[in-house]
DNA sequence: ATATACCCGACTAAAATAGTCAAGTATTAC
DNA sequence: GTAATACTTGACTATTTTAGTCGGGTATAT
């Protein structure tokens, strides 16, 4: 069970733009020089993030990307919806109708599953950008 | 983000062998049958399980595995340990002394990861395979 | 004996991951 | 107005992981 580094970069990323005033753009070679993160993949990672309007894009020359909210208001759940389309996952399907295994009936640890995918989420639901930068001051 | 099948069968299997009587040997081709799970495969997650103390198994006709505690005792924490050598984990190793990304500091979400990490075997930790039993009457 | 069932290492097809590449377009600074 | 910066987009690819399979065992009950 492993977190993707789509997932994990976006996360840095944004951490790392919520460091600097809003509104200021902060071009991906930069974070990828800070972050340590090929700048080909971050552009990847950010055409996704505009896409579900978590950032916006400023171009041309000294442009960059500017988060769209405050980081107060941007929750680690949106960010993961955003790059890596589900949170968590197992073979049988939340919802369908057809249950696991390709069996009728749910397997015997559905609801286990369904359970596990609530806690997860639950986690990425009451964390966001902010609290990231809470923890005691990085110099990186 | 999600699980591999190895943890889920394993926890499959094991909570099929938990309804029969304990000492009762259960033969891997009944599991296969009832969960719908390929025997060659499951014969490779039983020895995990079995190295990991958490099933012993009685050779011959006849014969089958049998669960080593009772299921009260056999936390679902335990068995992802058997059969996926990590519960979580992220490209940052928790602990290494070299830091994230090949840098020499903390990455900026390292702390994010480690809480994630105790927080998702945390859930694991308290969930114990009779508690999979509890939930109603299945059929499978 | 023979059938059942565990034992074990090696192998492999398919999918997912983690990127890279090429060829753009828009904007600003000079 | 032109160079430089920086975003845009789709396609492509190497590597790794996953999800198994295969073959040839060994132990034991009947």
């Amino acid at each position: 069970m492993k977190l993707n580094t789509k997932s994990r970069y976006a996360v840095m990323a944004l951490a790392d733009m919520s460091k600097f005033p809003i509104n200021n753009p902060v071009s991906l070679r930069d974070i990828s020089l800070r972050q340590s993160i090929s700048l080909l993949y971050l552009e990847q990672i950010f055409l996704k993030l505009k896409k579900n309007e978590i950032v916006k894009s400023v171009r041309g020359s000294n442009g960059g990307y500017v988060l769209k909210r405050d980081p107060k208001n941007i929750k680690l759940s949106e960010i993961f919806q955003a790059v890596d389309q589900k949170v968590k996952t197992v073979g049988c399907k939340k919802d369908s109708k057809k249950g696991c295994n390709g069996k009728s009936v749910k397997c015997i640890t559905h609801e286990l599953w369904d359970e596990l995918d609530i806690y997860i989420n639950n986690f990425f639901e009451n964390k966001n950008l902010s609290d990231l930068l809470m923890t005691k001051e990085r110099k990186n």
